[in-house]
DNA sequence: CGTGTCAATACGGATT
DNA sequence: AATCCGTATTGACACG
């Protein structure tokens, strides 16, 4: 949640003018381009380092290469010099991590899920990141690797459950076709016998024999 | 730190 | 082919 309207409007802005000026705008749409430009225009005098949010936007396969907006800088991954203020005017900004980045933390978070603050401070040097950026990566990490095993074993507990159910039906039913076998004709262990699963006692397979 | 949430970005498929 | 739209992914943040 924004904690305040300009963030808000910022935001607002900063995805419109994204929207607007990247991915789905028609190279020709002029006017939306435009649109885009006032929304960024708003969005950076609002919020001046937001600039930094809507870096690289070379994305898409809607192959806009990259929008004319001077403002709008290449990818940095810059470390900030400000002491690790992780919320730039309360502006969130959102960079996306190389894939040489995400694969470092990945295999870091193989070794170990958890990281003290020498490891982290050594893994945040080595991708040229912030602390805290690291510090996030892990936290999230382990959250959605714990969100992923919880829908695994819901699922296998599901599979259990369904395990169960059937077995009970089937031991119901066997356990009719013995009462019934009980107080039934006789000889019922012909008939029990084309019940599959059922397995005759002893004493009826010598009568059946 | 875990959890819940927001929001930027990426992407696949449908539509024009 | 360009565009739109829905959805998934993921970096960041607030809160307890």
């Amino acid at each position: 949640m924004e904690d305040n309207n300009e963030e808000c409007i910022a935001g607002l802005c900063l995805g419109l003018g994204l929207g607007l000026g990247s991915g789905h705008v028609p190279k020709k749409n002029k006017q939306k381009e435009n649109q885009a430009v006032v929304c960024l225009d708003l969005a950076f005098e609002l919020c001046p380092k937001g600039e930094k949010a809507v870096n690289n936007v070379n994305h898409h396969h809607d192959k806009v290469e990259r929008i004319s907006l001077e403002r709008i800088h290449d990818y940095p991954n810059e470390k900030s010099t400000d002491s690790d203020n992780s919320n730039n005017n309360g502006c969130r900004k959102k960079l996306r991590l190389s894939k040489d980045q995400s694969s470092m933390l990945e295999n870091s978070f193989k070794q170990h899920s958890t990281l003290n603050p020498v490891q982290k401070q050594a893994l945040a040097d080595q991708l040229n990141l912030k602390t805290r950026q690291v510090e996030v990566w892990f936290q999230n990490r382990r959250a959605r690797t714990k969100l992923k095993q919880t829908e695994v074993n819901r699922e296998l507990l599901k599979k259990h459950c369904q395990n169960l159910s059937d077995e009970n039906k089937r031991l119901k039913k066997e356990l009719q076709e013995l009462r019934a076998v009980k107080v039934g004709p006789s000889p019922p262990c012909i008939q029990l016998s084309k019940t599959a699963t059922l397995t005759m006692c002893s004493l009826c397979e010598k009568l059946v024999n």
